[in-house]
DNA sequence: TGATGAAAATGAATATGATTCGTTTATGAA
DNA sequence: TTCATAAACGAATCATATTCATTTTCATCA
């Protein structure tokens, strides 16, 4: 029954099933928040797919909004990845911008909750386009090569990236997106570099929205 | 007693109490929910705060987050207003923006809620204001009366202007904001054209942040 | 002026779901 | 093998959104 020779540290196995269940409730979490939204993902349900207790939880995050947060970072963080991938594989990054609206336009086109929000979505996504979308994002891989940012962290780029889209998908709805809906979008806009098999030759076969012309300076 | 002289429509009495009490309603719960977040205010207080029953507000709202709904509405209405006042003040819209998120930076760095979240907040907001201030909001009246916006409904624009501020304002505080924040955001943008009260001369007086200037195109 | 019924208000009761906590189980060291 | 500690557990607690049977308000009209 001794079996110590496998863990050379005193605390491997205790640390592995810790890293394990700490995974595996953010996974859940993920999925099931992105499905319905945080307000009605409840904690039961989602330490059952995570194959917890329902106290157990509570070892690993002191809250529902404690675990909210993890899930959106780990959503923000892959989708750091995914922008890097694309802006790596495209040479203009208001594509990405453009990919990102429009990826967001067609979720809420597409998904019947948000239908009634959107009688003027197609009128307002062009605006957007034409004054936000070419300039927002324009060479932003230029700007940061250009020591433009003083923040070396290439997260927070990605955080400006997709939380300014955020905030034009919010222009887009209305503003009467429900009122949880920010794990939502975010797992949404990770359609917008592909799934996560997918190659960067793929990705760069991909059909990309029409970018209006930039207004002229 | 007869005082059917005084109302001309049979319903006046009527109307204007139910007309009383939504208003009391959204009023109250506009100012628990600025305070403390739409999760966070109850209904129960709501109500007490607006002098009705418990069961009185389901009589004006299906629900916690249809009336959280008609809060951000009349926050997005209010702000419009005032915006319209300051664009109509200043020359550059840019100032407008620029005024807007040096509010919420303020809010930000004096909140102790926020206080955490903001060690990178200086950094951020500089590499913000270079890269989407200058930009998105540029020219925004100029680009209205060139007829660059198909949509004509000027509140689409204020939408548009506010929402960016609050995804920029995301990005400044790393995204990281209690979930429910929304109102919160936007009734403190509300200090972005001044008080209520506040003349056009006041709000000219006012100092505003420095904007850096724009990368060259 | 008082009676009448429909609309609105009420708040106690219900239902849901986040969180706590006393108990049980698993783990690593001695 | 035994012990001490840490983690897991899920039933019980608690907070609060929502419902609903009852009461109150009020415009109308005899």
């Amino acid at each position: 029954m001794i079996e110590s020779e496998d863990n050379p540290k005193p605390e491997g196995r205790v640390a592995r099933r810790q890293r394990r269940n700490r995974t595996a409730l953010i996974t859940a979490a993920r999925d099931i928040m992105a499905e319905k939204g945080v307000d009605a993902a409840t904690m039961l349900e989602i330490a059952e797919h995570a194959d917890v207790g329902a106290g157990t939880v509570y070892n690993y995050f002191k809250s529902k909004d404690e675990l909210a947060i993890a899930v959106l970072e780990s959503l923000m963080h892959e989708l750091g990845r995914r922008i890097e991938m694309v802006t790596d594989t495209f040479d203009d990054p208001a594509q990405v911008y453009a990919f990102g609206i429009r990826t967001v336009l067609d979720t809420a086109t597409t998904d019947p909750r948000w239908e009634q929000m959107l009688h003027r979505a197609e009128v307002i996504a062009d605006a957007m386009y034409r004054t936000i979308g070419p300039f927002a994002i324009r060479d932003l891989k230029n700007a940061v090569s250009a020591g433009r940012f003083r923040e070396s962290d290439p997260a927070m780029i990605w955080r400006l990236t997709a939380h300014t889209i955020i905030g034009a998908s919010l222009a887009v709805t209305g503003g009467e997106l429900p009122s949880d809906s920010k794990v939502q979008i975010v797992a949404r806009l990770l359609c917008m570099a592909g799934s996560d098999g997918e190659s960067a030759e793929e990705l760069a076969a991909r059909p990309l929205p029409e970018l209006p012309p930039a207004p002229s300076e």
